[in-house]
DNA sequence: GTTTCTGCAAAGGTTTTGCAACAAA
DNA sequence: TTTGTTGCAAAACCTTTGCAGAAAC
């Protein structure tokens, strides 16, 4: 009855891929990155394996309002950060907040439910941008 | 420099199927909607009218962890909402608390920003499905 | 009359899938 | 061997768009 999963040179490259950056990438990016290890990786198993990290839990989506889907490594680290994107410079900070973490755990408790995933996303102006007219990262697309 | 946007009989009905619901919806399921109202009314204006309703701040797209953008007509009422998602019976939960509110405030201006957009999605499981074995809202799709 | 809007169908972009060849166990 | 995996190209999906005719102002 197991999955009998089977440990792959192409699986290799992408998980290496996939945990050799902080930073979080789109399916298409991660091929490009499982390229640039092996020229033959193909984009349909960059999927499938996708699909499995995510199932595993070694990999999550992220909703950062983009049109495509994302993909966070950090969550193996820190598993219970969240995401502020600012709208002036698209730059993504992660952060992280016990006292948020337990009122989302009380009001889950309350409505009758025990959370498996917690997720905040903050949009947010930069108040640098604001004040003074320019922002150090603006550049970040 | 206006918009000079117009009052069609088409974005009047798009926008009374909008409205006229408390329950979540895709695009697709706005266009069934809407077509209720007025078999002529067509996918395209659908598109075109969400875009524009979204961009007004009428309506505001979530993330509900499907596969494609679910829109939510409740935040004129409640604009602070968040959701959880029941992993059992894929109910809907909507919920509000003020803590997480200020906290989230707090740690954005800490940050250096000023949030625009604030939502919280949790994902878990029935503690009723668990202890009984059986769910209220099992049916729920 | 001018400008905006609509509907259609085609195009665009992302993700999934059927299938034959291939590789791991 | 047996069973799982890959790569390709096609298919499936959702969403956007070009354009000509229609409607609003």
């Amino acid at each position: 009855m197991t999955k009998g999963l089977r440990r792959t040179r192409q699986r290799e490259v992408i998980v290496e891929a996939a945990f050799g950056t902080k930073e979080h990438y789109t399916a298409e990016e991660l091929w490009e990155m499982a390229r640039r290890l092996d020229r033959t990786a193909s984009r349909a198993t960059v999927y499938r394996t996708l699909t499995l990290l995510v199932e595993c839990g070694l990999l999550r989506e992220i909703d950062l309002g983009k049109d495509v889907v994302c993909y966070d490594p950090n969550f193996l680290e820190s598993p219970d950060h969240n995401h502020l994107i600012c709208l002036d410079c698209n730059r993504v900070v992660e952060f992280e907040d016990a006292h948020i973490s337990v009122l989302e755990d009380c009001i889950s408790r309350r409505l009758g439910f025990t959370p498996t995933l917690k997720a905040i996303r903050i949009e947010a102006k930069c108040d640098e941008l604001r004040l003074s007219g320019a922002c150090r990262h603006e550049k970040g697309a």
